[in-house]
DNA sequence: TGGGCATATTTGTATTGACAAATAGATCCA
DNA sequence: TGGATCTATTTGTCAATACAAATATGCCCA
């Protein structure tokens, strides 16, 4: 009856089970050890352990083994609900690493536009990953106007909520937030980063901070890994917006409407 | 000096730079072809296809072969905007079909609390799948109380929007929603209805509709094909919910404060 | 004690080979 | 013409093997 399912999905799921009950960090048999326990070839074992390893439930570690990977953090998306507040809310402990920190002349179109700069304007990029247990989760590429990135030191970035240092920077409340996600491959440069395979799916939430009168203070992409993340998205109760028949839909607007529409 | 990237991944980059130039549904040349192409053996080159298929590029069929794949379908969620208003308004075509619409004696605890059942109640339950172009991207896992399941008749889900033949059913209107996504790797079933093998990852949508007095009226989960959608949230512009410093957070409450707040 | 070095261990990459399963196309027959 | 069957093609699964690259370990020696 079970005749029909794959060698490597039925191990994956035998793994599957028997690491649920165990430690995290637990060093789990070598592959040639659990290829000769399930009488199949370590290739094989290895289809079996991919499948585990993109779903985040085990790390490989060349040279050292495998481990069962502690469970996923939860990352709760809110409107202007920042990854240092959502955590912190939530007990857990994180550290931020800035990598990078300079003015850039060349910044990508979608950018410039959302901080509406002119054509040949450079902004100040931020570029920072976030680990929780010492292992990498998220990987932010942030732009500002130049006005405002003059005046950022990066010290203070590790240590603080990165929205409030830029409200205290320009001594007013940011109230919006233009916001997507989106699950891509990742590029070379962003797998490097959050420590994957080029190719490998992020989440990559691409964002806008603004002041009350609509001027832009931020612009940038954060790149989730989702081994490590589970994400949840939290809409306001009963906020309904959207409900009627043929209202305005209730966001930026003034996006193309949709050529086709028969 | 790129001596240092695997020969897959090299593989894979390239082949990806020359489907992005591809019209979709192009056949691409057999594996063999490919292989003897660019020098190296058939599972080295089977890998570097995985990657492609992963981010949703290619699609593979067992004695057919290779073809590129549509572009991914855009998904906006935003607060009670469904799948068929969505859809609609981009002007995409899509087709819903209905695998199963039956009373269920044994329904899942979280489904039950969800819709406030007895312990010994049971549901409503409706299965379906939607495609575009023929290709499924979603499968939803519906339940109602029973009261109103008698009511429904499945072949008006096939064609209109499945909340408003509920409203309509009802009587009243749809106000709020409770609604979390997730990434997660699918179930056996799950896999099967979309397509997929088990272990895939998917974006899970678990959610309550509910009546203005709080009468939760349906419950289920919606499960995402990542490979054929992308997802934007769409965060009503200047909301603003949660930035005031130490305000309670704006959802539903009652979750359980968060343990080991240091 | 401490640093450097060789060695064993473990996962990563890659090859050649084989058969299974699904599909498409051609052939044959009624 | 229509339907069934056989055949070739193509992707899916699996094996046995080899070497590379990163890590951990024990050892030697200063």
């Amino acid at each position: 009856m079970t005749g029909k399912v794959p060698q490597y999905q039925a191990v994956a799921e035998a793994l599957r089970r028997e690491i649920s009950e165990l430690a995290p960090n637990t060093l789990l048999p070598t592959e040639q050890q659990l290829a000769r326990r399930f009488g199949i070839s370590r290739v094989t074992l290895r289809e079996a352990l991919d499948l585990l390893e993109r779903g985040g439930l085990i790390s490989r570690f060349r040279g050292r083994g495998t481990v069962v990977s502690p469970p996923k953090i939860t990352r709760r998306f809110s409107p202007l609900y920042s990854f240092e507040r959502d955590l912190t809310e939530q007990g857990v402990a994180f550290e931020t690493r800035v990598l990078a920190y300079q003015p850039k002349a060349i910044v990508p179109d979608f950018i410039r536009a959302r901080l509406r700069l002119p054509g040949d304007g450079s902004a100040g990029f931020l570029s920072l990953v976030r680990l929780v247990d010492d292992r990498i989760v998220c990987h932010d590429r942030r732009h500002y106007p130049m006005a405002i990135a003059a005046r950022i030191e990066p010290h203070l970035i590790e240590h603080r909520d990165a929205s409030q240092v830029l409200e205290d920077l320009v001594g007013k409340r940011i109230t919006a937030v233009d916001w997507e996600s989106e699950i891509v491959p990742s590029s070379m440069d962003v797998a490097a980063a959050l420590g994957l395979s080029p190719g490998g799916l992020i989440l990559a939430n691409t964002f806008t901070y603004l002041l009350e009168d609509g001027t832009p203070v931020e612009a940038g992409v954060i790149s989730y890994r989702i081994d490590r993340c589970k994400f949840k998205y939290e809409v306001p109760f009963g906020q309904a917006a959207g409900a009627d028949d043929d209202a305005e839909r209730p966001q930026s607007g003034a996006s193309e409407r949709a050529a086709g529409r028969k």
